[in-house]
RNA sequence: GGCUCGGUAGCUCAGCUGGUUAGAGCGUGGGAUUCAUAACCCCAAGGUCGGGAGUUCAAGUCUCCCCCGAGCCA
């Protein structure tokens, strides 16, 4: 069965900020991670290209709708691509294949006596395409959120029945792990508790946009339009535009993570489209966190933006993924301090698991023929390093599979620490100037480069690249983590699958160790980020 | 206004169903060591656990009130 994670379609309204890039990086983890366990998977992520918003920026730019959609979803496939993100789709809900997806689905919908029309009257936010409750008598009233002067809107629209939905969702949003994280699920039921009212899913006189079929001069929500974008990146490429088809191919989706300030859509709206259309519910709705940057919020105002493309080019993948899954727990809030950025990347990365390698394979090759040394007494799952590697095994995919990231992080930092200490506390430099002591120095090295060689393993999913120099370093093959229309890759030398691979034991004693060389540089910035 | 979360060492935060001297990481200070990326290892710092009252033999840990911050809904 296949495991289908997305990210939320991104609104293509401006560049890619942090924030997405942080859910990203999240979804790729997660994907690399059950591909590791050998799950077939699909990940998806896009952009969301319709709506006035994207109407009017793009007026303001001067470009067409279409040119400006162009542009900026073409700055998020770099952005992918050059943090070596590993989806297996990219669906912009331009695509032409999209509307026939959209059109299939309204159908069932409409088939099934869920779509009405209605005349929606309001204060409308198009910076949030949305209406706000103001009441009508309100004098020039501002969004809250965008402050900027809402527009009044007397319109005949077509509304979705989601009252009907009401009992249906609220066993829904009561099944144990649909929202998540827990904390989330009651904001949710307070909002459906409240009982759901009809919305309304296509304006009128909004050109950019997908026209809604047989209701002349309607387009549809943008809402409507861009979940519906996940089913759309079911199909393989090139395959023709069946809504059928698409749903064999990895629906329902395992989750769908996305920032908590979306998550109403996600865990009520959408699942009442699903419900109607006669098609499975997603298993889970992820709503992450916000993140902050010392203390305050980003935002062009305040000119404090952290730029996710500099932040790359200025720090690198490994620093970047361990800091933001290391360190915020997936879910929460979290602040962007660029001093404990730093400080975490060199005392955890650079210092504790990069010198640990090193260290110890300068001592392994120096006494023992540039080679892993005989296992000797470290080859039983009772050595105490074997025992730490069992514990951080278990923690880091108990971590994983709840997408606690910074758990399944800890949990290889933990084993890179004890093995620093077990080798303090043997320290075979001393051993090794007495006489007849070889073997217990040889086995007390076979342990700590097995330790180096499960930390490795572990960080796979989370920093697939620091991972891969490690494990070179070991002499040890890669594994593959990423998508599969990539797997064409440089055949790599056969090996067992990572779960087993995770077993105490992996390293063969002769096998040849590479001249080490610092597999993570410390972080030093010339100028604030 | 209603509801929900937070307010614990300089900074981030753990502290489950109440019970020995309140913990971790980072930063800071000291020690040890030399295999290594000035790294690793060990030790320390004494923080009225937002404020007040209460329940209890015993409260960051329960109850009430207040203050501050965040969020959802009106």
């Amino acid at each position: 069965m296949t495991y289908t994670l997305t990210t939320p379609l991104y609104y293509v309204n401006d560049k890619p900020h942090l924030g997405s890039a942080y859910t990203t990086l999240a979804c790729d983890a997660l994907a690399r991670y059950q591909r590791l366990k050998g799950q077939t998977v699909l990940f998806i992520t896009g952009c969301d290209e319709h709506g006035q918003k994207i109407q009017r920026t793009a007026e303001a730019a001067g470009l067409s709708p279409q040119a400006h959609c162009d542009a900026v979803s073409e700055q998020y496939r770099q952005l992918w691509q050059s943090w070596q993100i590993s989806n297996d789709r990219l669906i912009r809900t331009t695509d032409p294949r999209h509307r026939h997806i959209v059109e299939q689905f309204f159908a069932r919908v409409e088939a099934n006596g869920d779509i009405v029309e209605g005349r929606q009257q309001g204060w409308y936010c198009v910076a949030c395409e949305e209406f706000k409750d103001d009441p009508h008598e309100a004098q020039d009233p501002e969004c809250p959120i965008h402050r900027r002067p809402l527009e009044w809107r007397d319109e005949l629209n077509l509304f979705f029945r989601l009252s009907r939905y009401q009992q249906a969702i609220e066993a829904l949003i009561a099944r144990e792990g649909f929202i998540q994280p827990a904390s989330r699920r009651r904001e949710v039921e307070n909002f459906v508790k409240q009982g759901l009212r009809d919305f309304s899913i296509s304006r009128i006189n909004l050109p950019w946009g997908i026209p809604v079929p047989g209701h002349e001069g309607h387009t549809f929500y943008v809402w409507f339009d861009a979940l519906l974008g996940y089913l759309t990146a079911l199909l393989e490429p090139g395959e023709e535009a069946d809504l059928d088809t698409a749903i064999t191919r990895g629906w329902p989706a395992a989750v769908h993570v996305i920032g908590k300030d979306i998550l109403r859509f996600h865990a009520v709206y959408w699942p009442a489209m699903l419900l109607s259309a006669g098609l499975d519910l997603p298993q889970q709705v992820f709503g992450h966190g916000f993140l902050t940057r010392e203390g305050q919020k980003m935002g062009k105002s305040l000119g404090n933006v952290l730029d996710p493309a500099e932040l790359l080019q200025r720090c690198g993948r490994d620093a970047v993924r361990w800091y933001l899954l290391r360190d915020i727990p997936f879910g929460d809030d979290g602040d962007f301090q660029q001093q404990r950025f730093i400080d975490l990347v060199n005392n955890d990365l650079a210092n504790t698991i990069g010198n640990l390698l090193n260290r110890t394979s300068s001592m392994a090759r120096r006494w023992f023929s540039e080679a892993v040394p005989p296992a000797g007494t470290a080859a039983g799952t009772e050595h105490p390093l074997a025992q730490a590697a069992e514990g951080a095994r278990q923690q880091a995919l108990e971590g994983l599979d709840g997408l606690d990231f910074r758990s399944a992080a800890e949990a290889a930092l933990q084993l890179a620490i004890s093995a620093n200490g077990y080798l303090n506390d043997q320290a075979p430099w001393s051993k090794m100037k007495q006489p007849d002591s070889c073997e217990q120095v040889a086995a007390d090295l076979y342990a700590v480069l097995e330790a180096a060689r499960i930390v490795a393993l572990l960080l796979a999913p989370l920093l697939p690249d620091l991972s891969g120099r490690m494990l070179t370093q070991l002499g040890q093959p890669v594994p593959c983590s990423t998508a599969a229309s990539a797997e064409a890759q440089p055949a790599a030398p056969a090996a067992l699958p990572w779960l087993e691979r995770l077993a105490w034991g992996g390293l063969e004693a002769g096998a040849a160790l590479p001249e080490p060389s610092p597999v993570m540089a410390r972080l030093e910035l010339d100028s604030p980020l």
